[in-house]
RNA sequence: GGGCCCAUAGCUUAGGUUGGCUGGAGCACCCGGCUGAUAACCGGGAGGUCGUCGGUUCAAAUCCGACUGGGCCCA
C-alpha cells in the first residue's frame, strides 16, 4: 500500500488560523458571508463605534468576540444582518487633544489664533489614524464586519441625521438652553455631561481646611462660625453661609478665650479633649447674621455675606456651616438663586484667577490653594488645616482636575422622560440580568438633564441659530438649511466648523441675520444616534425601522453609562421604544494577579501580540469559557491554557482522524452514518444533544452554556469514543465496522465544526475543510456558508445514561487493577460485578459488557448476586465495596497464558515504538529480527504470524537467543527478562 | 455616604434562583497506566474552616442579617 502524504500531526492554533485566513481572504469568504442571506428574516444589530485615533486594548477584543459569536450564529440561522457595518466615532476631544499636542497648544485661544478651520482639517486627517490596527485586530480574531463601508460620525450624511434628531427633540421641547452649574474641564475649556464625569472619578489628596467666619452683626459678641471646605479656591467666591434650621449648634470657649460656633455633633471631632460649652441653640438662631468674608472681593452687591438656612446641610462631615459660592456648586447655585445674591466667578475659562484678587492673580484654581491658605493663616482666620484623600472627578479625556462652574449650556431634558426610560428598560433582556434593575436601572431613575453642548471645534455643530431679537431657529437638515441661506449651500456641503459658521442664515421668525450657537455637541450623542444615523435616516430609504429596536448589542460594562445609555435616551425620546431588546455586557479585564489592567501600570496585554502568538480562536475560547460578565483575569498563559483543553484536544482528534482517513484513503461520509454500534449511536446522540444545547443558549444570546456543552462533548469524544474505538480504526477483521467507525467520527467532527462555527470560526473552518475534504477551494464550501445544522443524530437519553454508568464502572475497574498491581496491558480472566445491572446498562446488552471488558482488558464480565461476596476472598481477589456493599471484584493475578499474551503485546508495542523512532510511516514494510528466551520466546513463537502482520514485517525472524550486538540492535528488559530486536526498513 | 457585583483546594473555577446523599471539575503537584493523537491520552492520590460572625431550619456553600476584603458605579 502506497502512501503519498506524510502523517499529519495536529497543527498549532496559530497554524490553523494562518491556513484559514489565507483561504478566507483568497476566496472572499468574509465578504460574501457578512450580511447573511438577503431574503432572510432581519436581525438588527449595530456595532458600537470605537474612536480610531487610539489603539485598541484587550477589552475591545472581548466584546468583539462576544458580538461575533451571535452574528455568526444568526447568519447560520439564515438571518439577514442589519447592519454589519463597521463604525467609527470620529469627533471629539481625543482627536482635538492629539492635534493640540502636536502644536503644543495650551488653550482654546491658541487654537483660534492658529485657525479653527485648519485645526479641524488636521483633526479630520488624524481621526482614523489607527483604523488599520483596529481592522487587523478584528481580522485576527475573526470578527466579520463591513470595514469597506463603515459608518462614520463625521460624514455629512451622518451629521444630517443627527441634526434631524436634534430638531425632533427641539420641536418636542426636549432641547433647551439653560444656565447650570456643570462639571467643567478648564484645560479643554468645556463642560462635561454627568455620564462623562462618571468615567473620571479618582482618588486624590486635597486640602481640608476649617476657617473662622467672624460674626459682624450686633448682639452676638465676638464669635466666629467655623466653616469647613476641601476647595479653598472657592472661598474668594463666597457669598453666603448655610446652616440647617433644625440642627443643634454649640458655642464653645477655647482655652484662649475665643468663642467658636459649630454643630454640636461636630464638637467631639474638633475638640477631642473636651472644651467649655457656653451655649446651645438651633440653626434658626443664625438666620440673617452677617459675617466677615474670608476674602474681600468685588462680588455682586447687597444681600451677600449672611447666614441662610437650607436642608442640604449636614453635620456628619464638617461643622454644620457650609460656605456657599454660587458659581461653583449645584447646591450653591440653587441657594444663591433663591437668595438672589447673584453669581461671582473670579476664574476665567481656563480656571485661572483674574484681577479681582491680586493675591492669586494668574494662578490656576488648584494652584491657588496654598497661597490662599497661607494668607488665611497670616490673618488668623485659619482654624485647622489638614489634607484629605477622597474621590474627585477628573476629565476622562485629558485627566485634568474638573471643577463645577456656572455656565450656559444646551440640555436634553432627560429628566422629563425618566418614566419612559424606566418603562422601556423593563423590556430589555440584560445579560447579566441584574444590570437591568441594578446599575442601569438606578441610573435611569435619577437621570439628570443631559448637558449637550461643548465649546469645542471638531464635532457635530449644534444646528441652532439665534437672531438679535432672540428668535431661535433649529435646523433639521441640509435642505432646510439651504432655504435659510442666501445663495444656498456649497456642493458638496461640509457641515463642520468653520464652513457652517460662515453661512449667512436668516431667522425663521423675522428673517434677520442669525448667529449660530457656537457649540459642538457631546460625542456620546452622536454614537447614541448610530442605529438610525448610519442609514442617513430619514433622508434616504433604508432598512432602519423607527418602530423596531436593535435585536442585540454587546459592549463592556463601561458602556452602561456611555453608549447603552445614550442610545436608550435617544430611542426613548425619538421613537418611544427601547433602543435594543438584548444587551450582553462583559466585565472589565484584570491582569494575571487580579489588578485592573491599564496602560499606565504597564500590565496591559496587547491584543495584537496575543492574537499573533496563540491565534484568534484561543482568545475567543478563553473569553467564552470563563464568566465574562465578571471582572476577568487575562494573560497569555491563561488564554493558552484554557484553549488547550478543548480546542487543542479537538485538534488532536482531528489529526488522529485525518491520519487514519489518509492511510485508508477513505472519503468523508455523504450522509449521517447508519450507526448500528453502541459507541456510534452514543456519540451521535451526544452530538445532537450538544447541537441542541448550543442552539438554545445562543438563541437567548448567552454563549457561556454553549461553550460548556461543547467542552463536554469534546471531552466525551476524545476520552471515550476515540479511546474505545481505536482498535476499530485499524482492524482488518471487520471492514464494515472499521468503515462505520471512520464514517461516524468524520460525521461527528463535521457536525462539531458546524456547531462550533459561531464560537471558534477558524478551528471550525479548518475541520470542515480538512475532514470534509473541501480543499479550501471555494467560498461556497465554507463552514460559515453551511447554515445552522438541523438534527445531527438521534438522541437516546437512556443510552447516554447507560454509558455514564458504564464509565463509572470502568473507573472502579481501573482502581481495582491498580490495587492489584496488574497493568492494563496484561489481560485478566474476568471482572466480577455484584448485583444486577441497572436498567440503563442492561439495555446496552452484551455490547455494553464487551465495551467495559475491553476497556479493562478482561476476558469476560461475570454478574453474581451480592450475597456471593464470600466466593471472592482476599487472597485471590481485590474487591471494591461501597459502604460494605460489594460492587466489583478482579483477580489479583493473570493466568500463565494471559501473562504470555500480555508479554507478547508488550513486545509488539516496543517494536511499534521502534518503527516510529525510525521515522517510518504506518504503512512502511520492515524486516524484523527478534531474540528472546524461555517464556517470552514461547509467547512470541505462538503468535508469529499475528505479530508479523501487525508490524508489517516480512521477513519476520524469531531466534531463541539474544541477537549479537550491532548498531541497529536494540535490547529491552521486560519484567526481568531481556530481549533484543532489529527493525529496518525494507526497500519498496 | 449610597448602589450593584464578587469571595468555594496553590491557581482558574462548577454548584447557589428550587436548602438534603462523601461540595464537582481543570491546571499545577505526587504515584501509576496507556501507547498507530505522543509537547497527546487515561486512572489514582493528596489538597477545601465553601471570606468571618450570627440567625432561620431536623438539615445551610446554598436562605436572611451584620461584618471583612476586592471590583465597578454614583454622590
Amino acid at each position: 500500500m502506497a502512501v503519498d502524504e506524510p502523517e499529519s500531526a495536529a497543527p498549532s492554533g496559530a497554524g490553523v488560523q494562518r491556513r484559514v485566513l489565507d483561504y478566507w481572504e483568497s476566496h472572499g469568504v468574509p465578504t460574501r458571508g457578512l450580511d447573511g442571506p438577503p431574503d432572510g428574516p432581519v436581525f438588527r444589530f449595530s456595532e458600537g463605534p470605537p474612536g480610531a485615533n487610539g489603539v485598541p486594548h484587550m477589552g475591545h477584543l472581548v466584546s468583539r468576540v462576544i458580538k461575533d459569536v451571535q452574528l455568526r450564529y444568526r447568519r447560520m440561522r439564515g438571518h439577514r444582518i442589519v447592519s454589519s457595518k463597521g463604525g467609527w466615532d470620529c469627533h471629539g476631544l481625543p482627536v482635538e487633544i492629539a492635534i493640540e499636542r502636536r502644536h503644543g497648544f495650551q488653550s482654546r485661544k491658541e487654537i483660534e489664533a492658529y485657525g479653527v478651520e485648519r485645526f479641524c482639517e488636521e483633526c479630520r486627517a488624524a481621526t482614523l489614524e489607527y483604523a488599520a490596527v483596529w481592522q487587523e485586530m478584528s481580522r485576527r480574531v475573526g470578527y466579520w464586519l463591513d470595514y469597506d463601508h463603515p459608518y462614520r460620525t463625521m460624514d455629512p450624511t451622518y451629521i444630517e441625521s443627527v441634526w434631524w434628531s436634534l430638531k425632533a427633540l427641539y420641536d418636542r421641547g426636549l432641547l433647551e438652553k439653560g444656565h447650570y452649574v456643570l462639571p467643567y474641564c478648564p484645560r479643554c475649556e468645556t463642560s462635561l455631561s454627568s455620564h462623562e464625569v462618571a468615567q473620571g472619578y479618582r482618588e486624590a489628596t486635597d486640602p481640608s481646611v476649617t476657617i473662622r467666619f467672624p460674626i459682624t452683626g450686633p448682639g452676638i459678641g465676638r464669635r466666629s462660625l467655623l466653616v469647613w471646605t476641601t476647595t479653598p479656591w472657592t472661598l474668594p467666591a463666597n457669598l453666603l453661609v448655610a446652616a440647617r434650621a433644625d440642627l443643634e449648634y454649640s458655642v464653645v470657649r477655647t482655652a484662649e478665650g475665643e468663642e467658636l460656633v459649630l454643630a454640636s455633633d461636630a464638637v467631639p471631632r474638633y475638640f477631642p479633649d473636651g472644651v467649655a460649652e457656653v451655649e446651645r441653640m438651633r440653626g434658626t438662631a443664625f438666620e440673617g447674621l452677617s459675617y466677615e468674608p474670608p476674602f474681600a472681593t468685588p462680588g455682586p452687591g447687597p444681600g451677600r455675606y449672611r447666614v441662610v438656612l437650607d436642608g442640604f446641610v449636614t453635620s456628619t462631615e464638617g461643622t454644620g456651616f457650609v460656605h456657599i459660592a454660587p458659581s461653583f456648586g449645584p447646591d450653591d447655585d440653587r441657594i444663591g438663586t433663591r437668595e438672589k445674591v447673584g453669581v461671582f466667578d473670579p476664574l476665567d475659562d481656563r480656571g485661572v484667577f483674574g484681577d479681582h484678587l491680586t493675591l492669586v492673580r494668574g494662578k490656576s484654581f488648584k494652584g491657588a490653594d496654598p497661597i490662599l491658605i497661607r494668607d488665611l493663616e497670616d490673618r488668623g482666620r485659619l482654624f485647622r488645616s489638614e489634607t484629605i484623600r477622597h474621590t474627585y472627578p477628573f476629565c476622562w479625556r485629558c485627566d485634568h482636575a474638573l471643577l463645577y462652574r456656572a455656565i450656559d449650556s444646551w440640555f436634553v431634558r432627560t429628566s422629563r422622560f425618566t418614566d419612559g426610560l424606566v418603562r422601556n428598560n423593563a423590556e430589555v433582556a440584560w445579560i447579566p440580568e441584574y444590570l437591568r434593575d441594578g446599575r442601569f436601572g438606578n441610573f435611569l431613575t435619577e437621570a439628570k438633564d443631559w448637558a449637550l453642548s461643548r465649546s469645542r471645534y471638531w464635532g457635530t455643530p449644534l444646528p441652532i441659530w439665534e437672531c438679535p431679537d432672540g428668535h431661535v431657529t433649529c435646523v433639521g437638515g441640509f435642505a432646510e438649511l439651504a432655504e435659510r441661506v442666501e445663495g444656498g449651500l456649497a456642493s458638496p456641503f461640509d457641515p463642520h466648523r468653520v464652513p457652517v459658521d460662515r453661512l449667512k442664515v436668516r431667522c425663521r421668525s423675522c428673517g434677520a441675520p442669525a448667529r449660530r450657537e457656537p457649540y459642538t455637541i457631546d460625542v456620546w450623542y452622536e454614537s447614541g444616534a448610530a442605529p438610525f444615523a448610519q442609514f442617513h435616516y430619514p433622508f434616504e430609504p433604508g432598512p432602519f425601522d423607527p418602530q423596531r429596536p436593535l435585536d442585540y448589542v454587546a459592549e463592556g460594562l463601561d458602556q452602561t453609562r456611555g453608549w447603552f445609555y445614550t442610545m436608550h435616551v435617544l430611542a426613548t425620546a425619538l421613537f418611544e421604544r427601547p433602543a435594543f431588546t438584548a444587551c450582553l455586557v462583559n466585565g472589565m479585564l484584570l491582569d494575571e494577579s487580579g489588578r485592573k489592567m491599564s496602560k499606565s501600570k504597564g500590565n496591559a496585554v496587547e491584543p495584537l501580540d496575543l492574537l499573533d502568538r496563540v491565534g484568534g480562536d484561543a482568545a475567543r475560547w478563553a473569553f467564552l469559557a470563563i464568566d465574562f460578565t465578571e471582572p476577568m483575569r487575562v494573560s497569555e498563559a491563561i488564554v493558552a491554557k484554557s484553549a488547550a483543553r478543548t480546542i487543542g484536544t479537538l485538534r488532536n482528534v482531528v489529526a488522529f482522524h485525518l491520519g487514519n482517513a489518509r492511510a485508508d484513503r477513505l472519503p468523508p461520509p455523504s450522509g449521517r452514518p447508519s450507526a448500528a454500534g453502541l459507541l456510534d449511536r452514543w456519540i451521535l446522540s451526544r452530538l445532537e444533544g450538544t447541537r441542541a444545547a448550543v442552539d438554545e443558549a445562543l438563541g437567548r444570546f448567552d454563549p457561556r452554556p454553549a461553550a460548556t456543552a461543547v467542552r463536554e462533548l469534546v471531552d466525551d469524544l476524545s476520552t471515550w469514543y476515540v479511546r474505545r474505538s481505536r482498535p476499530r480504526f485499524w482492524s482488518d477483521d471487520d471492514p464494515a465496522d472499521r468503515r462505520a467507525a471512520h464514517d461516524t467520527l468524520a460525521y461527528v467532527l463535521l457536525g462539531i465544526a458546524r456547531v462550533i462555527a459561531p464560537l471558534v470560526p477558524f478551528t471550525a473552518e479548518w475541520i470542515h475543510q480538512e475532514v470534509g475534504d473541501h480543499g479550501y477551494t471555494s467560498a461556497d464550501a465554507s463552514v460559515h456558508a453551511s447554515g445552522w445544522p438541523g438534527s445531527l443524530g438521534l438522541r437516546d437519553p437512556a443510552l447516554e445514561d447507560g454509558m455514564r454508568e458504564l464509565r463509572a464502572l470502568a473507573e472502579v475497574g481501573r482502581e481495582l487493577r491498580q490495587r492489584a498491581g496488574v497493568k492494563s496491558r496484561i489481560p485478566l480472566a474476568e471482572m466480577v460485578l455484584f448485583g444486577d445491572a441497572s436498567p440503563a446498562v442492561a439495555a446496552m446488552g452484551p455490547d455494553g459488557d464487551r465495551l467495559l471488558a475491553d476497556e479493562l482488558n478482561v476476558k469476560r464480565l461475570v454478574r453474581v448476586p451480592a450475597s456471593e461476596r464470600s466466593h471472592y476472598p482476599d487472597p485471590g481477589w481485590v474487591v471494591r465495596e461501597d459502604d460494605s456493599v460489594p460492587r466489583a471484584a478482579l483477580p489479583r493475578r493473570p493466568t500463565e497464558a494471559l501473562l504470555e499474551e500480555g508479554l507478547a503485546r508488550e513486545v509488539a508495542r516496543r517494536l511499534q515504538q521502534r518503527r516510529k523512532e525510525l521515522g517510518l510511516r504506518l504503512t512502511d514494510q520492515v524486516r524484523v529480527a527478534i531474540g528472546a528466551e524461555g517464556a517470552l520466546y514461547r509467547a512470541l513463537d505462538a503468535r508469529r504470524s499475528a505479530l508479523a502482520k501487525e508490524l508489517l514485517a516480512e521477513p519476520f525472524e524469531l531466534l531463541e537467543h539474544a541477537l549479537p550486538d550491532g548498531e541497529d540492535v536494540v535490547a529491552w528488559e521486560l519484567d526481568g527478562v531481556t530481549f533484543s530486536a532489529r527493525v529496518s526498513r525494507r526497500a519498496t
